[in-house]
DNA sequence: TCCATAATGTACCTATAGGTACGAATCTAT
DNA sequence: ATAGATTCGTACCTATAGGTACATTATGGA
């Protein structure tokens, strides 16, 4: 099939991981081809024969991204005993790596591109599905935790979704104005305070 | 003084309002040149001559919107009888006019530029310097209800100024998301539900 | 060994970015 | 009326953006 021909001379993960990092550091559009091939280390024409254009490497980057990142958070959200724990995991959880040395300090679905030009309009599309899927995954734990009786039945999940969802996407812009992890922990602190019920600690 | 010499042809006022629109609908590197000079209906030189060059209209322009929507939130926040209701204004006046018909959606201050390349970098550094005035406006309010007996001692303003402050960057991106102001509303709800002690109101 | 296939590096393309030179036009003060 | 000052529109500048043509090189299969 497609065996033959000079073989890749580069690590195609690798200049993906590279990519990623520069997207998630400067946005889709404060990142340049000049920026990208620099840090992958390939040049022009090799970017475009394994990845197509800026925008399709962006979406793999992202998707890539999504995968690393949003594995363990998945994984913490359903395994939690309740809804409660799960998003106090998941909030916790972010409140670390967001401000995570070696790495790009928020999230990057949040971050890589909030405004800009009308032509990138189609990767800001994509970006705020992507956020609606995690608030979507939100919704759903505490939905199941109303169903397991550890979720008070009066309690709306769509809107206490929509409230800890917003609660992560302030926490990147904190992340990116300089905030430590103390300063992030106090956040989720508060933010859980107004889990409904017995606020008290109506844990499993 | 300056008096003498043709008289210039726009008003200026007039044309720095537009700047502030395209500026806050597609943020600092978003806006081109172009872009600004269709809208404020001049051409390059008398930006230039006018303004400066277009850090320095961006500039002028955020100041513009401060003025414009930090007058009523400060007055706000001074004249609520209490903390909470002060807190509670001021989130609710932002639920409002994040997505009011007419206008960009969310806050200039938190979208503009939160990402993008090096050069850009003072535009950054300066808006994050104005979340970071606005959230001291919080906690000095905070801090001013405790004085005054309305917020319990063991409270910590910094820390809840903080909280609200994320609250209101989420609401920003949340609005650029599409949301309407019901969501809003729940999102505030909620937030002021994290109220230190007397949850269940304890207003003025 | 020769061919088809595919990746490589160099060198280029067009469009647009932010910014400016310059002469014509329009004002105030004398 | 003239001088000095300031804005105007046209036309331009350089740098860089995203993207590609093309000859070269390296592989697998016949």
């Amino acid at each position: 099939m497609a065996s033959s021909g000079r073989p890749r001379a580069f690590d195609r993960l690798r200049a993906l991981e590279a990519a990623m990092e520069v997207f998630w550091e400067r946005g889709y559009e404060g990142t340049t081809l000049a920026d990208l091939t620099a840090a992958m280390g390939i040049n022009r024409p090799s970017l475009y024969g394994a990845f197509g254009n800026k925008e399709d490497l962006f979406c793999e980057a992202l998707a890539l991204y999504e995968a690393r990142e949003g594995a363990v958070i998945t994984a913490g959200l359903t395994e939690a005993p309740t809804a409660r724990a799960a998003i106090a995991t998941t909030l916790g959880h972010n409140a670390k790596v967001y401000v995570e040395e070696g790495r790009p300090r928020g999230c990057m679905i949040v971050l890589s591109s909030l405004v800009g030009t009308p032509e990138s309009a189609p990767v800001r599309a994509l970006l705020a599905a992507r956020r609606q899927a995690g608030e979507d995954e939100l919704r759903a734990r505490i939905a199941r935790g109303q169903g397991e009786g550890d979720v008070p039945a009066e309690a709306d999940p769509a809107q206490l979704a929509a409230f800890y969802s917003t609660i992560l996407q302030g926490m990147s812009v904190a992340a990116r104005d300089g905030a430590d992890r103390a300063r992030l922990d106090g956040i989720v602190a508060n933010a859980m305070a107004c889990w409904p019920a017995g606020r008290a600690g109506t844990d499993g």
